[in-house]
Formats: structure tokens, sequence, C-alpha cells
DNA sequence: ATATCATTTAGAATCATTCTAATTGTTATC
DNA sequence: GATAACAATTAGAATGATTCTAAATGATAT
């Protein structure tokens, strides 16, 4: 055995193998869908791939511009609604900023979420129970409802920005 | 006894002392702030609790100008921003449509929403055992974070637009 | 009465997202 | 290699919820 430190979540969806496959479904995807995977479009998904970080629209945009200077930010949003409608990728809402992407992980898993850096990390899945123990069936049963989603988004302060809050070089907070 | 039918969260939050109790500790909450618990402030207050709608500013707006005609948005959203504030209600979070309130239960728990009719309700909480398998501190403890609060929500459709759009009279769908 | 301070107001500003209508790019066919 | 047909892309306008602004109004205490 190579190692004996277990795998998190986030190391597995950082290797390189994990990502190609990826690239390689939404491809797919797209081609099934009918639409052409223009350069523009793939520079589009491995900017969406490349960062652990949920980008934004406007992230992405800027990733795909690095490419191709020319593109608008009208691409970005027909191409992710493109990815949307066919569950390439997971769209994390918010309404006091810019909504954040989610392409390595296109199905309902739970989040952490920065208040004060704007950060959105995966939790590790071993985490949450919640998805296992009420998959979204059993809700519906229970409900009546028809479930095809479920957001779980825990909200606070990341390790790093109570760090930089509590530092002694000035409770300064924000800045 | 006077019933042996089990009581929901629903029936639980409709009982007029409830809603009695909660208007009671908003308005001390507005005091110990020290603002003012105005006319218009106390009707947003009750049309806040009234309906099990998970109103939106608007909705709210709506029903504080049937008792004062002249109210304008800006001090629906005022007050909110304080009752926010104090941990007085609780915003639930749309990029595509207006933000919900939830006056009755201020803090975290799970909704079921309708992606058709935009509905909001509270899901039974025994239904969900997030909550309670991973409390906040649990999950603080796990990552590093401070968590303040957790978002659980199940999207789907209702019973109800089920049943319309099965509806007989025509496949409509929408309309 | 009046000064002070909070509340409320109408409308402008903001900002992410969507829409529009025109332009450009691609591909297949001749 | 021209051209028709269609998809992709574009810049900028439109939208809509929310926030901001600066002025007006209201309440309270002296």
């Amino acid at each position: 055995m190579l190692s004996t430190v277990p795998e998190t979540t986030a190391d597995r969806l950082r290797q390189r193998d994990f990502i190609e496959s990826r690239l390689a479904e939404m491809k797919a995807a797209l081609k099934d869908r009918g639409v052409a995977v223009t350069r523009k479009r793939a520079k589009l998904l491995e900017v969406l791939l490349a960062s652990d970080r949920h980008p934004s629209a406007s992230e992405i945009h800027e990733g795909v511009k690095d490419a191709y200077p020319g593109t608008s930010l009208a691409t970005i949003y027909n191409t992710i609604e493109i990815l949307k409608e066919t569950g390439q990728v997971l769209e994390i809402e918010f309404s006091a900023s810019a909504n954040r992407y989610d392409g390595r992980i296109p199905v309902s898993h739970p989040h952490l979420v920065c208040l004060q850096c704007e950060k959105v990390e995966d939790m590790d899945t071993d985490m949450d129970g919640a998805a296992r123990r009420y998959p979204l069936d059993r809700v519906s049963q229970a409900t009546g409802y028809e479930i095809v989603r479920l957001r779980t988004d825990y909200y606070g302060t990341c390790p790093e920005c109570l760090e930089a809050s509590s530092s002694p070089t000035g409770e300064r907070g924000c800045i």
C-alpha cells in the first residue's frame, strides 16, 4: 500500500483521472444533447472542473477569457444553462451574491459556506448523513412531493477567516 | 384526551397561542434593540406570522398596505433587516425569485420547496434527521468552521401541482 | 413650542441574470 | 471553393429583487 492516510472527499476530487472522466462525461452529455463542444465551451468545462472554488459565472468567464479574450458573459450563461438542463452541473443559488457552480459533483451534496470570504467547499460526505438517511424518494413518499433535489449547506466562518480575524496584528475583522 | 390524531408541525404552528407568543417575542426583541414597534412594524409582524406561506417581502408589503396604504417597500426591507439582525426571522434565499421569510421558526429547519408553484412549506421536523444527527457544533468541530446556520431544503413538485399536471382536463403542465 | 432623533418615503442605483436581435462561424452540399 | 442552412456568439438592453439616498414626516422630551 502506498499510503495509510485516509483520502478525503477533496483529495478524491482533485485527482487528475477523476477530472478527466468528468470532462469526458460532460462533453458526451453536450453531444448527446445535440450541441457542439466548441473550443470556448471546452475551455469553460476545464475552468469549471479545474477549481475547487465552486466558481461563479463571472469567475468562469475570467478563466475562459484567458484563452479566448473576446468571449462574452452571455456565452457562459448560455452554456451553464445547457449543463444544468443535462444535469451536468449543480447550481448553488445565492441571492446576495452570484450563484456558484459545481461541475465535479453535479448531484445534491452538502457544502460548507464561509459567510466572510464566500468560499464554498464540499463537505466530506461521511460527515453528513442526511442524504443517506433521508433519500429523496423516502421524503417523496412521506410528503407526497416529487422531490428532485436536496440542498444541505452549512454556513459560518472558515478556519482561515477565523484565524485572520483573531490575528495579533489587529482585530480588523474586515478589510 | 381530546384527540388521538398526532399533531403535525404545521398544526402546532397554526395555533393561536403559538402565534401570540411569537408576536410578543418579536416585539420584545425590537424593543431590546432600541427600535420602536410602530403600527406599521406591528402589522408587518402580524402579516409575517399570519401566513404559513413563508411570504416574500412584497407579499408582506401587500398585507401591510391593506392596513396602511401609504407604506413603502423600503420600510418592509428595513424592518426585515432588523429582524434578521436580532435573529427573529429566517431568510430563505432564492436567486431566481424573491427571498422568503419565516417568522414562526426563526432558526435553521428543513423546508419543502415546490419548483412549480413556489410554495415553501415547513417539513415535519421528525422527518429530517440531519439537524439532530449533525448539530451545528459537531460540524464546527469536525471542519474547523464556526457554523451558525444550516440550510436543508428539499426541492420538487408538490402534490397539488402533481395532481394539476396529471389532470384529465388536459396535460397542460403550465398555464 | 421646539429641538432632537427615529422612521418613513419615493425614486435612483446596483448587480446578477436573461433577453434580443444582429453577427459570425461551421458544415454539408453542390 | 461558393453557398445555403443552421448553430454559436455577441454587445448591449431589459429585468427584477434589493439597497441606497436624501428629503420629509412623526414622535418625544424638555
